[in-house]
DNA sequence: GGATAATAGTTGTTTTTGTAACTAACAAGC
DNA sequence: GCTTGTTAGTTACAAAAACAACTATTATCC
């Protein structure tokens, strides 16, 4: 690791911590996408989480959605509550094992999903639109490691 | 963007999404140095930005290193307190412009931040660890244009 | 030089998150 | 079948973040 910048100071660089990095370049390259679904739908992106998992997957379980998108059962819960009371998603008791409840998505919870993956769509090709396609490959692959994902 | 796991969808997939992805890769990489200040130094992550700032770059002010790490004034003002209260930094006012503050860590703070950031260097070589050396330096390459850094 | 605007930083209030304890249902062992 | 343990999801309370309004100081401009 090393520091062009600053070349005066101990020779570690802040801007290329790999943890403040990943974290800066998350933040920024949400943002815009993040005013979409909050000015235009008033959600917080455990909702918009839990919308494109039922919109990707069709019906999950709380669990399930939580485990897939790393986020905790108490906030999946909440966001559950709240795309319940806007309608955008309705629940079914499992018949075998009445712990669980199967959540899908109501014809108003679809059609958001569908403009907001349509928007999302056309956001990540903006994005990696900047970098070559190879390279954005190569980002992807290494991103999806950090993350755990393979 | 395609979507080689779940073929029956609707080509959307969340997994490459931008936003999301980053977001989860910076989570899991940053939960383990997480646990380092947290835990070990009763710290928040604004708490040690502030620290690395201050550390890195000697005597600045509150609201340039919130320009720096993108951060909102509040949390600096209150990251500073908490600093200022463990003895880790002292702020000493400016004589031209009297809003003005800058601050400083003491020998605490500077002890402090040479502990931490050398655990930070061995924390980033471990992850770089798992992807080669051009690889990893196209990925930083990249984190950095995102970010805004360049 | 006095009104107005801008700036650095703080404080107060509201949202959101984190954590732990909880309920309800099921499972296992005996 | 009854104790013990586990699991899905909720609720309550504490911690942190977001947002707006505030103080104090300096800059602008007529």
């Amino acid at each position: 690791m090393r520091n062009d910048k600053f070349p005066d100071t101990d020779g570690f660089d802040l801007q290329n911590f790999l943890p403040f990095l990943l974290n800066q370049a998350a933040e920024s390259a949400s943002i815009d996408f993040q005013k979409v679904y909050k000015d235009r739908y008033g959600m917080l992106r455990t909702e918009w989480r839990v919308l494109f998992h039922l919109g990707l997957f069709g019906s999950m379980t709380a669990k399930q959605i939580g485990h897939r998108a790393k986020t905790h059962k108490t906030k999946i819960s909440r966001a559950v509550h709240q795309l319940e009371n806007r309608r955008f998603l309705k629940r079914t008791r499992d018949d075998q094992d009445r712990r669980v409840e199967w959540l899908a998505l109501t014809p108003m919870g679809e059609s958001a999903y569908r403009e907001l993956r349509d928007i999302a769509v056309q956001y990540d090709a903006k994005l990696a639109g900047q970098f070559d396609v190879d390279e954005i490959a190569i980002l992807r692959k290494m991103l999806r490691r950090l993350a755990g994902f393979e």
